[in-house]
DNA sequence: CAGTATCCAAAGGGATACTG
DNA sequence: CAGTATCCCTTTGGATACTG
């Protein structure tokens, strides 16, 4: 019954939909993320990048723009979740379709 | 990005152990999942319990016992999340190994 | 055994304003 | 742009006692 303690770092609303967004797009920045991922609000999504970089499933880059601009990236650790989150998303989907019938 | 809704229904930090442990007996009761599951209260238990139930990942049966005793079974659907949970627990386990070094 | 009920502390998390 | 800080309400969930 070990996956608990694996999914403590996936835990709370939020974790599993960033993965997503920057899995899905290779990489993304901050305020991109805040789009996709509906109803985060800018706190949130702060809290929980840093949580994601401290298990080293992503990586934080700051670019040299003006302003500045952050990039967030999968850790190559970070890359051996994207099955998994494929198989949620396919799961999900079909999900909604059986029980919700949306 | 809608894995968001499918996660819903995963939500919360128990509902994954306890199917875990469901699964991984393939019946199991009440007690016995309080045991599986390390720092559950029975209180947490029963609610996400009926939450699963609700959304139709197990099925609840009452056993004609004396005390009677409840046993819980992944539904048809429920089992379409086995091998995701396979998954999860097989990366679990690379995680901590990874990252906590136990 | 399999829950339910109650009390209450702690954590989660939204809204908003602010900073480098 | 990419956050941080603060306020404050909501949700979570532990401990304990109780019931059919």
């Amino acid at each position: 019954m070990g996956v608990h303690d694996a999914m403590d770092v996936l835990s709370g609303k939020w974790k599993i939909p960033i993965i997503s967004s920057i899995c899905y797009y290779n990489e993304r920045r901050f305020s991109d993320i805040l789009n996709d991922v509906p109803g985060i609000s800018n706190k949130m999504l702060s809290k929980e990048l840093k949580e994601l970089e401290i298990n080293k499933l992503i990586k934080r880059t700051v670019l040299d723009t003006q302003p500045i601009t952050v990039q967030y990236v999968l850790t190559e650790h970070g890359e051996t979740l994207k099955g998994i989150i494929k198989d949620l998303t396919a799961w999900g989907i079909s999900h909604r379709k059986k029980i919700i019938g949306k």
